[in-house]
DNA sequence: TGCGCCTCAATTGCATGCAGTTTGAGGGCC
DNA sequence: GGCCCTCAAACTGCATGCAATTGAGGCGCA
């Protein structure tokens, strides 16, 4: 009978999880812009843990969207299309309508209070870098999924508007999120009301506006050049030509 | 300049997915059942590979939500509650409805054959098991979110529809789905005429009507009997108590 | 008979090792 | 000077090995 000094409920690990949501963190916060190579002996060493590890990870955060897997290349941090990103605030839409929906009128003061604080962060980040004041306003749509307790709604919203965050920095280049804090703010409001039809309104096109804001323009405005103007190009998505190489006759 | 003989675009392998889509379909065709075990190395055996490889497979699905992972625990089929049942038809409606929005009225005659085509051997199925209509019926629903071109849909709508899938299996007595067949067509004919508020609203009623004939009871009405039943007892989802085993005082 | 403890096979968590592929940098050739 | 070829370093794909945890059966005790 060993005292058993508190060791046994010690850490549950959950290594890959550490890691995604440490490679998560960093992507939604663009210390990591899409296109970032991920290594997988890199990312072991600087968590301390093996391939094996970093590897899975990579695997789930691929399955998320946010990390693109190529056979036998390095992982990359994922570059989405100008119309994957339009797909992603589309479904965002929907997904968050039905959040709102299934909250208005339900709150308890206790969730109230939280919504109030988070956004009161929000204040007082925007004077802060924009990445921070991003992950804050995506945090405050995952902390109302949260509040339905629904885990799959959840899942599929955090998932979606990680990816959204991912588009704004490949697409919006100053990024303006002032208003955004307001209109979190009148959805609170209207969710407290009870007033289903508006809250889902309200939700609707506070997406629509920071979708339409951040995608201006169908046509890449200057970032990553080559690379993003040739994409469509590539057949396959298989092998994209080098640079001065030119196609010759067989 | 060897020869080439076509041996390099041969095999891409990828055996997770292999084994990811195998076990999907073992699953919705319920050969493999809820709360199924999956040990790794029978697996990895199964299939050929090391157990690295069954458990990366295993990741995926459980990042799906098809597949339950407890840390030291052997893996199992997932057995989502009748909430979460609930849940999943939910957001599937929207992201339907979403689907055929997108579709109406842009269907290409090519995929108009295709869908028809497939609705024939959903009718042509109607007097095997089972099993396979409902995998059928399923299709049916991915078929149509692969045509808008949205890779981003057409994973989310899979996954939930896989979802739902399990479910069905797990919640619905003896599965009628005869009817489902006439409602597929009538969504073809909507779509093909372009009347968008039309083909959504069939969607909804179409999915709103197979979740209420498949998730008729709150109560379970006898599966699985006492592990499902105290489920809801096990606060923190952790460990649910024994059989006989009562919780003395300390 | 029944209840609890103990032990051990089964199984997972993770690291490491080896083989095959890709990358990109240098050198030779035009 | 530019192109191509070659080769080695870097990296991924996968299997295997070892330690830790689980849970199930067996043994002892009441």
């Amino acid at each position: 009978m060993a005292p058993r000094p508190a060791s046994k409920p010690a850490e549950p690990s959950d290594k890959v999880g550490l890691i995604c949501r440490a490679l998560r963190r960093a992507i939604i916060e663009q210390a990591l812009a899409p296109g970032a190579k991920l290594p997988e002996d890199s990312l072991g060493e600087r968590f301390g843990v093996s391939r094996t590890i970093a590897r899975h990870a990579l695997g789930q955060l691929a399955a998320e969207g946010l990390v693109e897997l190529r056979r036998n290349r390095i992982a990359v941090v994922a570059t989405p299309s100008w119309q994957e990103a339009r797909d992603a605030f589309d479904i965002r839409i929907e997904l968050e309508r039905l959040v709102v929906r299934q909250l208005a009128g339900k709150l308890t003061k206790a969730q109230i209070a939280e919504l109030n604080t988070h956004v009161d962060a929000e204040d007082r980040a925007r004077d802060g870098s924009d990445a921070v004041s991003i992950r804050l306003a995506t945090e405050f749509h995952i902390l109302l999924a949260n509040m339905t307790n629904s885990p799959i709604l959840v899942r599929y919203v955090s998932e979606v508007a990680y990816r959204c965050c991912l588009t704004l920095s490949l697409y919006s280049r100053p990024h303006s999120s002032e208003c955004a804090i307001n209109e979190h703010r009148a959805i609170i409001a209207a969710l407290v009301k009870g007033d289903e039809a508006k809250v889902m309104s309200l939700m609707h096109s506070h997406l629509d506006s920071v979708a339409s804001r951040a995608l201006v323009a169908p046509a890449p405005q200057r970032g990553r050049d080559l690379l993003d103007i040739l994409a469509p190009y590539a057949e396959e998505g298989e092998r994209v030509v080098k640079l001065p190489k030119v196609v010759r006759a067989r």
